[in-house]
DNA sequence: AGCTAATTTGGTCGAATGGCCAAGACCGAG
DNA sequence: CTCGGTCTTGGCCATTCGACCAAATTAGCT
């Protein structure tokens, strides 16, 4: 399309090169989050993408590359969404609560990238692995840090394993995405709130509560801080 | 097929062909967990199964077919392993407790088949998919009884939407699966058992729950009956 | 306008796939 | 020993896959 002029020096002669490759992924998302990756042909994403399979080529060399720049858009869209969801936010536990929202509503309703991050991870070839790999990592070490700043803030037990309170929260929240619907009546904003009132408080009652909880969370604790290897 | 007659009347010239399936279905497993079902080939299945390919497709007439019995065989698996661990415990919570110690042992260490009913699922095409759903909701019923045996034993909260209970701890139990290495310390059990305080009492202190936090639950609730299809 | 490089076209290529089968091997029954 | 079925063999086939390319086309630049 047009704004050229001064400002946006194109290569050369490019429609919309960004637009398009915001096409193909668009594509390659939806139908690797319906079929998956190894079941969608480069040939089916081209035509989604309005695009003859040459031209597909011409902008991936190969259907991994389309995965991994895919997974890379859907770290970089999952920590922006939470980032800006928790941005101004001064409690940390309450930073916790936005994130969880601002993730799942990416996972249900945003683009398929996110979903094929997590989904669709076994996928990758060896050679692409490692780079995705520390792109993953910046998520999780993301989401460690709402996790530690909020642990730290005073209102949470004082002895949890944050990593496994990480992968926790982080499956129940993801599982979502394996049989939520639109407009089944719940909104993906209502279901992190419920699921976040289960992790903050449990689902027993007081009563159930034995007065030496803290100590029985500890036990549970040194059994995998004993992690040797 | 076979058992007619008394005991073990065996067809005729087969060496155990229930063995030499468990075999199909053990290498199938194997490589579909680690591939997924796209990515594997049917030529890989019957190597890893140690016969050739007509051999395979002898007994089971195509790959889609291999996946659904693999399926059914992670169902009836799933539910008789938690049935087993939690036969004879009178309370309600504990066989809770015992019950997701079981399935994520299965998952864990057991064989791949329920790894795949939970993770391939996309995999499965339309002809085969009814047949399976059914399957799989005997097991997501066979939970659901579970949760409302131990949430009519009165120790948990009084307001729970149980379908989002289960859907919650099924998806932090089952996501371990993903990223669960063996020998990192943490045996599944012990991940059952920090999984279930977590669920049962919650991740923040005592001091930071609100004085009326069941109405809170309530409130949650009311916004998911209310909907509407 | 003319030049030049970016981009698209429409198709080809070898390799691999899932499904299939005719022939034979095997083994208990009679 | 011979029969009759089950099961295995090893390869074949039509199809489709990902990758690739030379030629044509487009459009910004001077």
């Amino acid at each position: 399309m047009a704004k050229t002029e001064l400002a946006t020096r194109r290569p050369a002669a490019a429609p919309a090169p960004a637009d398009t490759d915001e096409k193909v992924l668009l594509a390659a998302g939806k139908l690797f989050r319906e079929k998956g990756f190894a079941a969608t042909t480069v040939r089916e994403i081209a035509a989604a993408a309005q695009m003859l399979p040459g031209s597909l080529h011409y902008r991936y060399a190969s259907k991994d590359d389309i995965l991994v720049a895919l997974m890379r858009r859907g770290v970089e869209r999952a920590i922006r969404a939470v980032e800006l969801a928790t941005a101004g936010e001064p409690s940390a536990i309450e930073r916790l609560r936005l994130g969880l929202r601002a993730h799942l509503e990416l996972l249900c309703n945003g683009d398929d990238s996110l979903y094929v991050l997590l989904f669709d991870w076994r996928s990758l070839t060896s050679g692409a692995l490692s780079g995705v790999i520390r792109e993953r990592e910046r998520l999780e070490a993301f989401w460690e840090g709402l996790l530690v700043e909020a642990h730290g803030s005073g209102v949470a037990r004082p002895l949890l394993d944050i990593e496994l309170v990480r992968h926790f929260g982080f499956g129940a929240i993801n599982w979502v995405a394996t049989w939520y619907r639109e407009g089944d009546g719940r909104t993906p904003a209502q279901i992190a709130d419920a699921f976040w009132s289960f992790l903050a408080f449990g689902l027993l009652h007081e009563s159930a509560r034995p007065p030496d909880l803290d100590t029985h969370f500890a036990a549970l604790l040194a059994a995998s801080f004993k992690k040797g290897s």
